[in-house]
RNA sequence: UGGCCUAUGGUGUAACUGGUAACACGUCAGUUUUUGGUACUGAAGAGUCUAGGUUCGAGACCUAGUGGGCCAACCA
């Protein structure tokens, strides 16, 4: 129960074991450190809640550090968003920085580096310097101008710097190792001419850092002890350190600690995309109503869908943190928010799709206004009043004319519980002439404590509030939209994933605010959106309530089946005699009948398997008695299709013979 | 023809320096219920990718294989 009590995540058993070796708890410091191109996301929040989450636990600073270091893609816009983003979900920084902030000392510092010999200027083209740069599987080799004398390299950098030099004709380069494994190492960038405006340090600077130089060297001046970022960047790691190590060199009285970058996995969502620069096609082209539409898995498009931060940085801690590739269900994000809002959302009534019903022995005319609960999981939330009259909306779905007795609902004679009301009892409909039921005709009764199965959700017609209701479905149609190969994510766009409804609210929504979180009871968590008014009221449907009615109602169920598509595919996948493998490991643990089963399986899997699969298990150890049996009925299945018998055949059947598995015995026997 | 990372129920994460798998979501069932919600109780579901090795003992360590991911932007 107690947090003590919980296990450790391979970042916090690297923490704890840094400072068991001597580390000073009050040296830790974090950083999450976006580029300000676009908006955050919620694969930002896992890195957010990550450094700033260790930030909490060691009450060690973090600090929010831009990496602006690309001109051309930055905007203030994007920091004052990534800044209201982090407070909106809970997170204080240390201290606001900026990559930027560092461009004088990291220019010093690379001219330490050439005058030390370990950088120089190229002035080749990029695509002669990629060239030489060779492949994963080849090695580069040196260019023409890696030999430039010290003073020469000062003097074009000295010329970089002054602006008297194009876009492109010189770089500068670390001299590392044209013909390192690792392609970051063979002699980085580490500046380029960029002759553009930036979005702090304005028209100062015309060359610009590249990240490799800049990343590791901010954290560095910034004193940060761990530097946590997400698995792309392993390859980075050795080219951090070397960096690290020169500068060290020349810095280490300023800046004593060098900082340690570990990677763990991103976060992926299932039937969404994280990237950025999808995300930004989708807000260009208009497929959505911006960054922050509430179908975008952004921080901002989650706020305004609904969701809470609590929520959120419940969901980033459940998810926990690890090294391999994944993706998460979605399922969980949503159990997150609803489990926030039950406790905190106070319940209304509204109906989405309504059907007239008339309670035809209450008097017309009067009304009541009836006590209703606000809040069933929170005793103070109070309660308020519902008006009640003799016509009313409920949901076209809770009205069927006969019905099975599964159906909670009302039926023509059966009784149904009006939520904060009466009882009543659907007498007769009213059809249009296609045959439609357009009214339904009920008799109530004032005995409320009767035991009736159904309770629906109900609206007074005259007092009842017109409202759009904005239900959304996921984005795409595909868990991994931008996992595949042979296709674009943008063939899986989903068409119709915005649905605007015009709904009846109950009147005491009336001066509901922006923002404001209800649960419509029966149907899910909504809250006013941003683009409501007080004449028109807009609410986005946060989440659905869960609904096991939906599991048992019959067919009509369209899109809902994705759940059983996900696992014939995956056990497709592995090869027969992969699978023949898995049944060998509990073969001889089996009870009887699963044994037949099996058995039976193996010999139809081994009908396409090749005796070259086969062999290799032959020298199975001794006590795998298991994969021995099933390798001896596969191959029986070769056998009987036409293999003839050689000596390993006959050595593995004769070793087998002597075994002292029964089983194994048995099957061996088969084979003579 | 390379290097690095990774592999545990449907999903995600655990299992302290080796002692035969736990938690959450999801699924199913029951109880409660003026929400087919919530809450509560219970169940099913993996023997840890494969093979070999070290060991009294391996999910964990070693080797090889297989699957997945990353690495050749004057992006970060």
């Amino acid at each position: 129960m107690s947090a003590e009590t919980k296990s450790l995540n391979f970042l916090e058993h690297i923490i704890e074991e840094d400072l068991a070796n001597g580390l000073s708890k009050d040296k830790l410091r974090f950083r999450f450190p976006p580029e300000p191109n676009g908006y955050l996301h919620i694969g930002h929040t896992k890195a957010i809640g990550i450094s700033f989450g260790l930030g909490e636990k060691y009450n060690a600073p973090v600090n929010l550090r831009f990496d602006d270091t690309n001109p051309a893609k930055e905007e203030q816009e994007y920091v004052d968003a990534i800044k209201e983003d982090v407070s909106w979900l809970g997170y204080k920084w240390a201290e606001e920085r900026y990559s930027s902030d560092y461009f004088q000392e990291l220019y010093d510092w690379a001219i330490l580096l050439i005058k030390d010999g370990k950088a120089y200027i190229d002035s080749q083209s990029s695509k002669t310097m990629a060239e030489q740069k060779g492949t994963p599987t080849q090695p580069g080799v040196d260019g023409p101008y890696r030999n430039r004398t010290i003073d020469e390299n000062l003097e074009l950098f000295a010329k970089m710097k002054a602006g008297e030099c194009n876009e492109g004709e010189h770089i500068l380069r670390a001299k590392i190792d044209m013909q390192h494994v690792n392609m970051l190492m063979r002699d980085p960038l580490m500046y380029r001419v960029l002759k553009k405006h930036h979005h702090r340090t304005g028209n100062d600077w015309c060359i610009y850092p590249m990240y490799d130089w800049t990343h590791g060297e901010s954290d560095y001046i910034e004193q940060i002890s761990h530097s946590l970022c997400s698995l792309e960047f392993k390859p980075h790691r050795e080219l951090y350190d070397w960096f690290k190590e020169q500068v060290h060199g020349f810095a280490k009285n300023k800046y004593p600690m060098q900082p340690k970058q570990r990677e763990f996995a991103r976060l992926n969502l299932s039937y969404t995309i994280m990237s950025k620069r999808k995300l930004l096609k989708l807000v260009e082209e208009g497929l959505v109503s911006g960054w922050n539409d509430p179908r975008m898995p952004t921080i901002s498009g989650l706020r305004r869908r609904g969701y809470t931060p609590q929520s959120i940085r419940k969901f980033v801690e459940t998810v926990g943190v690890a090294k391999r590739e994944n993706i998460i269900d979605v399922s969980l994000l949503e159990f997150c928010i609803r489990e926030d809002l039950n406790k905190k959302a106070h319940r209304v009534m509204a109906v989405l799709n309504p059907i007239k019903l008339v309670i035809t022995n209450y008097p017309e005319g009067k009304e009541e206004w009836l006590e209703a609960e606000n809040s069933q999981e929170d005793e103070s939330a109070g309660f308020r009043k519902v008006p009640f009259s003799r016509e009313l909306y409920v949901e076209k779905e809770d009205f069927k004319e006969e019905a099975g007795s599964k159906f909670f609902r009302l039926r023509l004679g059966g009784e149904v519980r009006l939520k904060n009301a009466y009882i009543i009892k659907a007498e007769s409909v009213v059809k249009d002439a296609q045959g439609n039921v357009t009214e339904i005709h009920c008799t109530y009764s004032t005995d409320t404590e009767k035991k009736v199965k159904g309770t629906l959700h109900w609206v007074s017609i005259k007092h009842a509030i017109k409202a759009e209701v904005r239900d959304y479905d996921r984005l795409f149609t595909d868990e991994a939209p931008d996992s595949h190969a042979d296709k674009d994510f943008m063939e899986f766009i989903n068409s119709k994933s915005l649905k605007t409804i015009e709904a009846f609210v109950e009147p005491s929504l009336a001066d509901a605010k922006i923002g404001d979180q209800f649960q419509f009871q029966r149907l899910g968590y909504f809250n006013v959106d941003d683009d409501s008014t007080s004449k028109n009221l807009v609410f986005n449907k946060t989440v659905g309530l869960r609904d096991s009615w939906a599991k048992v109602k019959p067919k009509e169920n369209t899109n809902n089946q994705q759940g059983n598509n996900q696992k014939q595919p995956q056990q497709n996948k592995r090869s027969a005699i992969d699978q023949i493998k898995s049944y060998g490991k509990k073969y001889d643990r089996m009870q009887d009948d699963q044994r037949e089963k099996a058995k039976a399986e193996i010999i139809e899997l081994a009908k396409s398997i090749a005796y070259e699969d086969l062999e290799p298990l032959f020298g199975t150890a001794v006590k795998k008695a298991g994969t021995r049996i099933i390798t001896m009925i596969s191959l029986g299945v070769l056998l009987d299709n036409g293999l003839d018998k050689n000596e390993a055949i006959n050595n593995f059947i004769t070793k087998a013979l002597e075994d002292k598995n029964e089983l194994l015995v048995v099957e061996a026997n088969a084979l003579l």
